[in-house]
DNA sequence: CGGGAAACTTGTCACTGGCAAGATTGCCGC
DNA sequence: GCGGCAATCTTGCCAGTGACAAGTTTCCCG
């Protein structure tokens, strides 16, 4: 699916989809405009529309190529959960535009069939990297495991892209990441 | 501060406030238009600008708002770790508005001054709820603490407010956040 | 009661998203 | 090779928005 070939401009969708991810970067995805888009690929102001539709239909594609970027990155981490956890916030750090529309569903449409797929793709290597978790312990919860892991990194990664912790932190968000995340499994 | 009396409209400013509360809860702070705000206060479409000079301004004001609520909230949840983290997961539930702008600085201007002293009341809420945890561990390391206890709390009311949760987790946040923030202190 | 300031309105402009209609280009079958 | 067709893109338009300027109403204080 999805495999737009080059054509007029080359390939206007791809290069739609990277301006996108540009400009949500310098200016948050709220301020984000079609039409400027369409200025920095060089095109009319009215062909992003017939590619995605409208702006939700943009949204829409970027989150899933979010998602399955991080099924990838995720998969990527080896079945440690530490690591899978410092690469979930690594993800949103490097990927801070897909991941920032990704958790926004009122911005694309979250029924969208091909972006249900990708979701489900990285939630089930979100899943199988909390399957590694020692489950030896007599009251071992795994579910609670796995929701809490995943708020941990989700939680930390968000607050890192708002700016809202300390600056003693320190500036590199996967050695933060790691010293975080370990305390869950102290 | 910001104490604004009665005058033509009655209470224009705290007016604009709430059907931003409201609005932002139908569509998200991304499709908040002034404008409509306007209408919802019965008001011209210029009125806001008069209290809030733009967006950013009003959105400022909002922060600040949710940022002393969330201070409030906190010092009255008791010194209790466990309490206070599901405080704050109830608080993003129950002002879903308020804390979607708070923790999105690119909406407002997070150099204000009424803000930053709002957002300082919260972090010191933050902190001493956090003291309170046991440090009679020999390898206790306070600072990652309080890291790992915010983020813990942050990603699990963000998810939640993503609806990025499984169906099985529940319709209350409230017990939803004890059992996942208990996983912390096993 | 007078005058000035605060609160609000009216009018305007540039910009945006979305739609409709048209122009251009590549491609496929014959 | 070429006729036609569909995909791609452009031009033109409309309503809605944020911001600004200028004017009007209302309040308040001496």
């Amino acid at each position: 699916m999805t495999g737009t070939r080059a054509y007029h401009h080359g390939d206007l969708r791809r290069a739609l989809l990277a301006a996108a991810v540009e400009a949500i970067e310098e200016v948050g995805p709220a301020a984000l405009s079609l039409r400027d888009l369409a200025r920095r690929a060089g095109v009319s102001h009215a062909a992003p529309a017939h590619h995605f539709g409208d702006k939700a239909g943009l949204l829409t594609a970027l989150a899933a190529q979010g998602f399955d970027l991080l099924a990838q990155t995720l998969n990527g981490a080896g079945g440690d959960l530490l690591a899978a956890g410092v690469a979930y916030v690594d993800f949103a750090v490097r990927h801070r535009a897909h991941f920032e529309v990704m958790f926004r569903p009122e911005l694309y449409r979250a029924d969208d069939a091909e972006l249900v797929a990708a979701r489900e793709r990285s939630g089930a290597a979100l899943r199988s990297g909390v399957g590694g978790l020692r489950s030896d312990d007599p009251g071992a919860d795994p579910e609670r495991d796995a929701l809490a892991a995943w708020s941990i990194v989700h939680g930390f990664a968000t607050l890192w892209l708002a700016g809202a912790l300390p600056p003693r932190v320190g500036d590199d968000p996967r050695e933060a990441a790691r010293v975080v995340v370990s305390r869950l499994f102290n």
